[in-house]
DNA sequence: TTTAATAGTTCAAGATTTGCGAACAATCGA
DNA sequence: TCGATTGTTCGCAAATCTTGAACTATTAAA
């Protein structure tokens, strides 16, 4: 399997994060990682398919989100919140500030 | 020709309201509208075909980022900025704070 | 009251993206 | 080595995006 790519902090673009965050099932995954850390994908329950949920953490990766890194036959996912944060401050946590009470 | 659909305060989710703003046409329709206040569309030049700009600020007013009114053979567009500060506080600021510095 | 000009919307078609199941790759334990 | 687990990749159908052309609505001019 190819490494996986992940943007440099100074390659994340705002428009490029809006649009990652712009999902609900995404935007569900970030509230999750927010809130417990480090996660493997499998750790996201929802409907949707193994192949679509592999897709939006990928959307999410790519866009410099999330950091992923292999751990025997899992991947762990994390937050960028150091790179979001310096990047454009205050974003990441407005958006987390208004999740789950919709 | 119908009249437009705004959703109502409470029927903006964040999810519809990120998504909208997960486009470089829109983010800077919106930059556009928090600087100069009310515009017509026309007021947005880009390579951009006419339809498509168009479509943009239906994205934009069915997710409840703009208000659009009639004036004439133009139409009127405006940031819900009260709308948007009461449901999701921070959320706008933090966006426009961190647009047109990339 | 025609006629033309302006501002946007709507429509149809091709290109792109999304979501899915199936097949695949990588790792771990028995 | 065999099976179980985790996640990726592939191919296809459905949905969405971009565009030019046609259309609506309003204003101004003749």
């Amino acid at each position: 399997m190819k490494p996986f790519y992940h943007p440099n902090a100074d390659q994340i673009t705002i428009a490029g994060v809006l649009y990652a965050l712009g999902d609900p099932a995404r935007l569900e995954i970030v509230t999750l990682l927010a809130k417990q850390g480090e996660q493997p994908c499998s750790a996201f329950n929802c409907n949707l398919a193994k192949s679509t949920i592999s897709h939006h953490f990928k959307i999410l990766r790519e866009s410099g989100i999330i950091y992923s890194r292999k751990s025997g036959t899992q991947h762990l996912n994390s937050l960028r919140r150091e790179d979001l944060d310096g990047r454009f401050p205050g974003l990441l946590d407005a958006v987390l500030n208004n999740c789950g009470r919709e």
